[in-house]
DNA sequence: ACCTGAACACCGTTCAAGT
DNA sequence: ACCTGAACACCGTTCAAGT
């Protein structure tokens, strides 16, 4: 049954795969699946295991913890956010297609972004998008310290606001109480003797859509930009 | 040592303390020492127990689970933020107090805010903000509609923005990697040639300081409100 | 009415042992 | 070099039993 030892690792051997089984890549697109498929909270080690066909230690040989596992995550996000992406002519509108592809890739994998939203901008594949952003508001007529003051703002509300709305969205998938309804009725049962403006305009507030909301804060914040570039 | 047993639930029970031993605020009380002085990861049942001086199901009596004690925290921070709050006499100055409220809370209590922004929205307590917010931005101008529509963006972005820091903050408090610092480190190693935008700038984005970020974007968000409240 | 204690079905991580 | 299997020190939740 011993088959013979090779004396030195042989370069070509026939028939091997590149690597034996597990890899990075492998572990990482597993785990993605698992996520989209069953929640954040699927994401366990064992469950990786089970899924890959192998012990659920074996992933620790190719990631030093959890935690790495969650940063290399991270790190597909902000590629998938920016594959293929071409800079407008004008600047505000690269921002807002940055700033609504941010969003996208949030909402298309909200358990992902609750996941490791806070982790993104530590990454090396964010510098693609900060020199875009950054080169945008310097073609605005900003200098370089409005420019790096602004384009922090901006990364910074996108990413929150995106992910904020993300971690809403998986918490309804993940937990039963998916009743995100109630809100509009709560409001509009509040008393209007007590919060008489509440009160007025909660019609409004039931009917208000998520886009909607997204669109009002980013054409609020590059207004404002706008204006002070002409300044 | 047998005491004899009151017939009927004495009204007045002379030295009986009100509720035995568990109660739901003394409860959320020690929850709250625990994430604040151990993390959010810290915040487990049998800790909450031991804590307690009970049995870790005890707990389970006067909660359904622990994402009750979740919901009953968010409450909390939300009656921190607007505890004493005076409406200023005009609107953009009651609008940044609410919005640094928010924030304060968030910064003061990074681990809890982490752990329930989102879960804040839904709660009675914010029933208050949203009345004075709203009223303030009827003041400014606004109709109905518009007033809604605008409350929502504005509390959106305080609170995604806020809970962003906040989850970032226990981030570093709680793993090991505390180094935030490697931030501006990393982006001044970006290579000048294929990033040089990012480069030309990069000195400032490493000094930037977070209240001056989180002032840049309410401040961009006001003056854009202020501006469509004037046409 | 409230609490205990045991049990259940899970976690992430470590480490000696295999091949 | 890579993977396994057992072990360790944890989780939240359920439920019969106590008082």
């Amino acid at each position: 049954m011993t088959e013979p030892a090779a004396e030195a690792p042989a370069k070509a051997r026939r028939g091997r795969p590149p690597s034996t089984s597990l890899n990075q890549a492998l572990i990482l697109d597993t785990a993605l699946a698992i996520v989209e498929e069953h929640g954040p909270d699927a994401l366990t080690l064992r469950r990786l295991g089970t899924e890959l066909g192998a012990n659920h230690t074996a992933v620790l040989r190719h990631f030093s913890s959890k935690d790495e596992i969650l940063l290399g995550l991270a790190e597909r996000l902000i590629e998938r956010a920016m594959d293929g992406f071409v800079p407008d002519a004008h600047w505000r509108p690269t921002l807002e297609a940055l700033a609504r592809r941010i969003r996208s890739v949030c909402l298309a994998h909200p358990a992902l972004a609750a996941l490791t939203a806070t982790r993104v901008s530590r990454r090396a594949a964010a510098f693609q998008g900060a020199d875009t952003v950054i080169r945008a508001l310097r073609v605005a007529g900003f200098d370089d310290r409005d420019a790096a003051r602004y384009y922090r703002a901006l990364v910074d509300a996108a990413l929150a606001v995106s992910s904020y709305e993300a971690a809403t969205a998986a918490l309804e998938n993940t937990s039963r109480e998916g009743d995100r309804l109630a809100w509009g009725r709560e409001y509009l049962a509040a008393s209007p003797t007590r919060y008489p403006d509440l009160a007025a305009v909660a019609p409004y507030l039931a009917q208000a859509d998520d886009d909607d909301q997204f669109e009002t804060i980013l054409g609020l914040i590059l207004d404002a930009v706008e204006a002070r570039a002409k300044a």
